[in-house]
RNA sequence: CGGGGUGUAGCGCAGUUGGUUAGCGUUCCUGGUUUGGGACCAGGCGGUCGCCGGUUCGAGUCCGGCCACCCCGACCA
């Protein structure tokens, strides 16, 4: 229906960018590669964030912020670090502006150029570790558990909203252990926190794994991650969780001492989820009407919509729907009464479709003759006449089972689209003409994946945590390996 | 940074070998009729044709330069 929406067959990403735009989420700005996140789409963000940071007070993270700006020199201390931000820097050169010369505008000021040269943060290690060494001196200073929620800058080349763009919002974690097995720990808890807001809020679901070297962030021991399958059948990582090892700690010369009176360096994790969670949330479940939000996250859980000949008829529609959303709203839900007159209800049908808001209410004469309302669901768009007797605990119930069956037809979905390759050509063959998730056996090396990049743009996207081992050969080289691994193309 | 493409009303586009006052759809505004799946009629607002220069009696149109954006690659959450 929605005559102005790309539909994902005809073109994927066209579908994504027509929904992120028109659905109000977001638009691009006038600076390249940055977006404006619109009033809607940031009251995704918004649902995102309280739950998302909720769940990291629970498990004992407070929040605190840190500079945006960071030394240069902070950058060149941990040497993988360095390499793997370097090429997508921001650098603030100069402190002032000035009037030009010849009257028109203002130029820099070259007299204002900065001793040292500050980079906006693309990630916030350095400037952090860097502060944690202050605050540092015996295990009991230890753990330092911080949350920050901030924006990034990472300079890429090329931008979609959401998925990848110059600046971002995300949260950062950086914690702080006297062991190591502490530290691994919590990395381990933090991709388990990620999962499940994944799976109970997003309704996504997600393979937990652990990165390959070539996936594994810049200065990181080891990387997990979360990734999903999106609809086109590309993979999207989603959050990760850093185990740092002590690499910051020796680069920024963080020490304690320990219980037995001895100097050691300290050991650490970061964890982090964007704004690309929106990305993923749209991509996840969306259809060809527009968005399709999970009640756990929608801004908006129900809207009503009055339909009426007579201005009689309304206002009498009104009363009752004001009752109807007086209830609704003691059950702690959101709910929007639409009696604008700007718009007929056919409009605002495809409006709110593409809105992605969980449940539409419709009252017309006949409802108030019957007493009854139309409640229409928005993942399967499926429409039932409904008495109003007992309507707010079916809609509670409604939105239960939208959240469960968007969750389902996800899992159905990856379940459907996960295969088993165990030949080169087969696993080629799948990655052509499938896509989705390829289960294979790889060597283990670097120069395995690259050379499988190269050839078929598939990754390693993750060894899952929940493996089994499993005697095989590896696709590409046919050397021994102990164990499948997740390929896919990824965003 | 390579290859391709596009810049004309808020959005989507047309504009012929150079020729009057630059047009169409949509959005928007006004008034009226409508309202159970994207209504209709009438009237109206809205433009430095990406920028700079050149050719010409005359440039949206031809020439030169620049800029911006989009798509495909390399790089990345």
């Amino acid at each position: 229906m929605a005559k102005e929406l790309t539909s994902r067959k005809e073109n994927y990403s066209q579908w994504y960018n027509d929904l992120v735009t028109k659905a109000d989420l977001a638009e691009n700005s006038s600076v390249r590669g940055c977006m404006v996140i619109k009033p809607y789409g940031y009251a995704i963000w918004e649902k995102m964030r309280d739950a998302l940071d909720k769940m990291f007070k629970e498990t004992g993270h407070v929040n605190a912020y840190f500079p945006m700006m960071i030394p240069k020199s902070f950058f060149s201390r941990e040497a993988s670090h360095v390499e793997g931000f370097a090429k997508e820097c921001a650098v603030v050169t100069h402190y002032r502006l000035k009037n030009a010369p010849d009257g028109k505008g203002v130029v820099i000021d070259p007299d204002a150029k900065l001793e040292e040269e500050l980079v906006l943060r693309p990630t916030s290690e350095t400037i952090i570790w860097n502060t944690y060494k202050n605050w540092i001196q015996s295990y009991r200073d230890l753990p330092i558990l911080i949350n920050q929620w901030a924006n990034i800058v990472r300079w890429e080349m090329r931008t979609r909203l959401f998925l990848r763009t110059a600046e971002f919002l995300w949260q950062e974690g950086h914690t702080a252990h006297a062991t190591r097995e502490e530290a691994i720990e919590e990395t381990y808890r933090m991709i388990e926190v990620y999962a499940r807001f994944a799976e109970d809020f997003m309704a996504v679901p997600v393979i937990k794994g652990k990165k390959s070297e070539n996936e594994r962030f810049a200065g990181a021991l080891d990387t997990f991650c979360i990734e999903a399958l999106m609809q086109d059948g590309k993979a999207l990582q989603s959050g990760t969780s850093h185990f740092l090892g002590q690499n910051f700690a020796k680069a920024f010369d963080v020490k304690f001492l320990n219980k037995d009176g001895k100097l050691d360096y300290v050991w650490a994790t970061s964890w982090g989820v964007s704004t690309r969670l929106i990305g993923a949330l749209i991509m996840a479940h969306s259809d060809d009407n527009g968005l399709i939000l999970p009640p756990r996250l929608a801004p908006i859980h129900v809207v009503i919509i009055p339909i009426h000949k007579s201005e009689e008829q309304l206002s009498a529609i009104s009363e009752k729907a004001h009752l109807i959303k007086k209830e609704l709203e003691s059950q702690g839900l959101v709910v929007k009464y639409d009696d604008s007159d700007m718009q007929k209800p056919g409009w605002k049908f495809a409006q709110y479709e593409l809105k992605g808001i969980p449940v539409r209410l419709a009252i017309g004469p006949r409802d108030l003759e019957n007493n009854t309302v139309e409640v229409a669901r928005r993942d399967t768009l499926e429409k039932k006449i409904i008495p109003v007797n007992g309507l707010a605990s079916y809609i509670s119930n409604l939105l239960e089972d939208i959240q469960q069956t968007m969750y389902n037809k996800a899992l159905d979905f990856r379940k459907k689209n996960t295969f088993k390759a165990d030949t080169w050509d087969e696993f080629k063959n799948i990655l052509e003409t499938k896509g989705g998730f390829v289960s294979a056996h790889w060597d283990g090396t670097a120069e395995t994946e690259i050379k499988i990049k190269e050839e078929t743009k598939a990754t390693v996207r993750c060894i899952p945590l929940n493996n089994q081992p499993e005697e095989g050969k590896c696709i590409y080289t046919g050397r021994p390996s102990q164990e499948r691994v997740l390929f896919a193309l990824a965003y």
